[in-house]
DNA sequence: TCACTCCTCAAGTAGTATCTTGAATATAGA
DNA sequence: TCTATATTCAAGATACTACTTGAGGAGTGA
C-alpha cells in the first residue's frame, strides 16, 4: 500500500486520460461529440483530417475511455462515454480561457470581434420561450439538431440560413445558438440576421450547456 | 472568421492545457499543489524525481498557465493558478475513475482494500464538529496543514501518528483526512487507530473537496 | 458470392517528450 | 565581496506522437 511504483502507475493513468484530450484535433472531436453521436466520415470532415488519422484519434479517445462506439450497418457512430466527459471538456475550456496566455488572441482570431454581438442568458431565453415571444434557431448541422436540441427550436443550418430568413416570423426577435462558446455558427447567424434588419441575439454558450442546465430539450427531427 | 487554420490554433491551445496534465508526474504535482503552495525541493521529494526534472515539469505547468510562482528569499513557491485548476483536476480524476479501464485495479494496488474503511460524509462531519463529539486529525505533512485545514483539526502527520495516539482523547471517535480520494495517509491512519482499539473513520475525499464545499477552514499552524 | 462502402490497422517518417547529467543563475547571509 | 543554497537551463539518449500512404476487415445489397 502506498508504494511509489503503484502511485506512479495510478497517476500515469490519470495522465493518460488528460493526454487523450491533449491534442487539438482530439479536442475538436470532443467538442463535436458533445453535441451528440456522429460517424467517422462526418467527424473526419469536421476536423479537416484524413479518414485514417481521424480513426486513429478516435481510437486514442476510446482507449482512454472518453468515447464509446455503436455500429449501425456499415457505419460506426462515436459518442462521449458520459456527460462527465462533456463536463471535463467544459472545465478544460474554462481553465484555458482563464489562464492560457494566448487564448484570448486565438479566440478573437477565430471568432472575430464579438463586441457587438449581444448574448441572451439561458434562463431569460427559457422564460421567453415559454411566453412564446421569441424564435429560436439552431444553426448547427442537421445531424446535431437531430441528436438533441433546445425544445421548440427550428433547425436552419448556417449554410441554409440566408435562403430561409424570409420564412422566419418578421416581428419577433430571433435567438441563434450552436455548439458552445467557441463556435462561430451562431455569431455568423446573428451578423447575417442583423444585416437583414432583424432583431437577433446569440444564446450564451451552446446546446451542451443548455442541456446540462436541465432546461427543456427535444430529440429527433421536428422542425 | 471561422477559418480552419485559426480553429486549429485555438483548439491546439486547449490541447496544450490538457497536455500539461497529460503526464503522471505533473498530475502528482497538481494533486499536491491542490493542498496549497509548496517549494520545488519539497515537490521534488513528493513526486520522487530529480530536482531538474521536477523544475522542468513545473515549468511545463506554468507555461500552460496552470500554476504560478512566488519567490521568498532563495525559495520559489509554486501554487495552482486558481481554484478552477483544482476543479479541472477533480473532473479529470472523476472521468478517469468512471471510464478508464484499469483505474480501479491501479487504485486498489496503490490504496489497498478499502472495504473495511468506513467513510464519514462532509456534511455529517461538519455537524459533529459543531457539536464537538469528534476529533479530527489532519495527517498530511505539516506544510499542507499550515497552508489550510479543516477548522478545528489537529495536525498529526501520518509518520508521527503512532507516537501521538495516546494524546488523543480516548472516548471520542477520530476522523482522519488527507489530500483526497487517492491519498493513502488517512487510510493508513484509520487502520493504525483501529488496530489500537480506537473508533476511527476517514473523511470522504480530502481537504480540497472540503474547502470547495465552503465548509469551515483555517490557515496557519494552530494545533 | 461479389463488389461496394465504411472504417481500421500497419509501416514509415519527421517531429516532440521525458529523463539524466552537469553547468549556470539568483538571492541570502557572512 | 565571497560562499552557500535553491532553482533553472542546456545538451543529449531514448522513447513516444502525429500524420501519410496503402492494405485489410466487416457488414450490405445485388
Amino acid at each position: 500500500m502506498g508504494d511509489r511504483q503503484a502511485k506512479e502507475a495510478l497517476f500515469d493513468a490519470f495522465g493518460e486520460v488528460a493526454k487523450a484530450l491533449g491534442n487539438g484535433r482530439r479536442a475538436e472531436l470532443v467538442d463535436v461529440l458533445a453535441q451528440g453521436e456522429r460517424h467517422v466520415d462526418e467527424l473526419s470532415a469536421e476536423i479537416g483530417q484524413s479518414l485514417a488519422n481521424t480513426s486513429f484519434h478516435l481510437r486514442v479517445l476510446a482507449t482512454a475511455g472518453l468515447v464509446t462506439t455503436r455500429r449501425d450497418g456499415t457505419r460506426i457512430y462515436y459518442r462521449l462515454a458520459s456527460t462527465r466527459v462533456g463536463e471535463l471538456w467544459t472545465a478544460l475550456r474554462d481553465v484555458a480561457a482563464a489562464h492560457h496566455e494566448q487564448l484570448d488572441d486565438l479566440a478573437a482570431a477565430y471568432l472575430g470581434d464579438r463586441g457587438r454581438l449581444e448574448e441572451i442568458g439561458r434562463s431569460e431565453l427559457a422564460e421567453r420561450l415559454a411566453a412564446g415571444d421569441v424564435v429560436v434557431v439552431d444553426v448547427r448541422p442537421a445531424a446535431e439538431f437531430a441528436a438533441g436540441h433546445v425544445a421548440g427550436a427550428h433547425s436552419i443550418p448556417i449554410d441554409q440560413l440566408a435562403a430561409n430568413i424570409k420564412n422566419l416570423p418578421a416581428s419577433v426577435e430571433v435567438v441563434a445558438y450552436c455548439r458552445g462558446p467557441y463556435c462561430v455558427f451562431a455569431d455568423d447567424a446573428v451578423r447575417l440576421l442583423r444585416r437583414r434588419g432583424r432583431l437577433a441575439r446569440r444564446l450564451e454558450d451552446g446546446y451542451p450547456e443548455w442541456q446540462r442546465a436541465d432546461l427543456p430539450v427535444d430529440t429527433e427531427v421536428a422542425s
